[in-house]
DNA sequence: ATACGACTTTGAGGCCACTCAATGACGTCA
DNA sequence: TGACGTCATTGAGTGGCCTCAAAGTCGTAT
């Protein structure tokens, strides 16, 4: 918009240099093919907070990597509310999903300043022509994503506000341990009201239900500083079964 | 289980002859491909009603498409009653999900009695590697279902029961219509518990949207035979928006 | 430092859909 | 054909979450 901005942070690393190489799309290229993805790649200026990445109904011409920052991705409902349906952190892929339609099926937008790799889908796709093994891990990319879609939907159609708010943290916490980062304390990317919306709640039953949550001793909340108190109950409440779960009681 | 079961319908139609081939896998292959396609399918017998396709936890060998009857994917919430979590119509395919786990996540089972034709993965895939029109039709595949998904999130986040009902029965209409059925009268595959499992709602509530929908003209229900009698109120109910809502209301 | 807007928290009250319970309809099998 | 089990319908009562409202807190820009 103005001229180029200031970036502390270099703009320009290449995958093979990228802390994130082996959770993002790199981890499906041996190291010297990786190049050849590093070449399609565009590194543009980092978004700020608020602006865009694409809007619905933008036609479909890359996917994109989160490569720091947070992304949320939302639609809008019938009656022109916002209706948030992802949110991403570093390393994860956004915008596949408008693959069979040629046009972004949601609006993705920076929650906060936000770095980002572009991967201009044609010619990954030629790229998907000459390494199986990448097409191979965007389908099990798509894959993953139906998979947790539908613990969403399991979520929104049987879980009660505890459960949701639980099953949130314990998720939110267990990819960012994923990342090395601590899993016990970090910050919200989200408001209230955001997180409410992707919930299905309102702001004010999410705001209560964190007061009690943290008047039970199960989490310690000051604004978006989130510290995770007592794991197990937490993850009991979200439904312990899932591999999220175990993966923050190990790590407590 | 038993012998060779008797078969009115012949079982082993080959994809060029089937009349689902344009709804199906084979669309994204040429009449001198299928053949190829085809050589890799395998008929088994018609399941019968109540019959397992696969279970959760399954390796994930291959994927399905539905030739004739229904089936429904589930699996078990924390308190192990089932979620339902699709249904699935002649030309559909299931499946799919399991690909980056190896192992399905749900288990889908016939609602009636139901011929699949079952795709072998592994072969599938080196398929694939010859025709780029098929990997990409599988990629639009997931891409659609995530899409529908997504569909179904904000259907469970902000619709309330009417908006549900009416949602769920445009929508299997809309699917009836492309398949070359009615899209005013139609037999439902599921029993009002099923749909309200799916529909995030209690089967009493299922039947009270149902009687207050035919007192209001909208609908004729008897049983599971259903006609739609006012689509154009049934899709704004809906959320008039959606493409479904528009192809029922060109077809009344 | 201060003022403003945005976000968060807390309370009061109401509604929608759930639960529980009982009756009615349907389909199936002996 | 009758009896049974399953499924569907209808009613009464309840509760969880929403809505509306107001006060409190935070962050930011001037």
């Amino acid at each position: 918009m103005t001229s180029k901005p200031n970036v502390r942070q270099p703009s320009h690393v290449a995958c093979r240099d990228c802390s994130l190489s082996s959770l993002c799309l790199p981890l499906a290229l041996s190291l010297q093919d990786i190049d050849q993805l590093d070449r399609i790649i565009k590194r543009g200026r980092p978004l700020k907070k608020g602006e865009h990445l694409f809007l619905e109904g933008d036609s479909f011409d890359s996917v994109f990597a989160v490569r720091s920052g947070a992304i949320k991705t939302y639609t809008a409902t019938n009656e022109g509310e916002e209706q948030i349906t992802s949110f991403y952190l570093p390393s994860e892929i956004l915008g596949l999903s408008g693959m069979d339609t040629d046009v972004y099926p949601v609006s993705a937008q920076a929650m906060e300043t936000t770095m980002i790799c572009e991967i201009p889908f044609e010619q990954l796709e030629s790229l998907s022509d000459q390494f199986p093994e990448l097409r191979r891990h965007l389908m099990r990319l798509m894959s993953k994503k139906i998979r947790e879609d539908q613990q969403m939907m399991m979520l929104l159609s049987k879980k009660n506000a505890d459960e949701r708010i639980a099953t949130f943290l314990i998720n939110l916490a267990s990819r960012f341990r994923r990342r090395g980062f601590s899993s016990q304390s970090f910050r919200l990317a989200m408001s209230r009201n955001e997180m409410g919306n992707y919930l299905g709640l309102a702001v004010e039953t999410v705001s209560r239900v964190f007061t009690r949550f943290q008047k039970n001793g199960l989490i310690y909340a000051v604004g978006k500083e989130i510290e995770i108190r007592d794991p197990a109950q937490l993850c009991q409440l979200a439904g312990g079964k899932t591999v999220d779960a175990e993966q923050i009681i190990s790590a407590s």
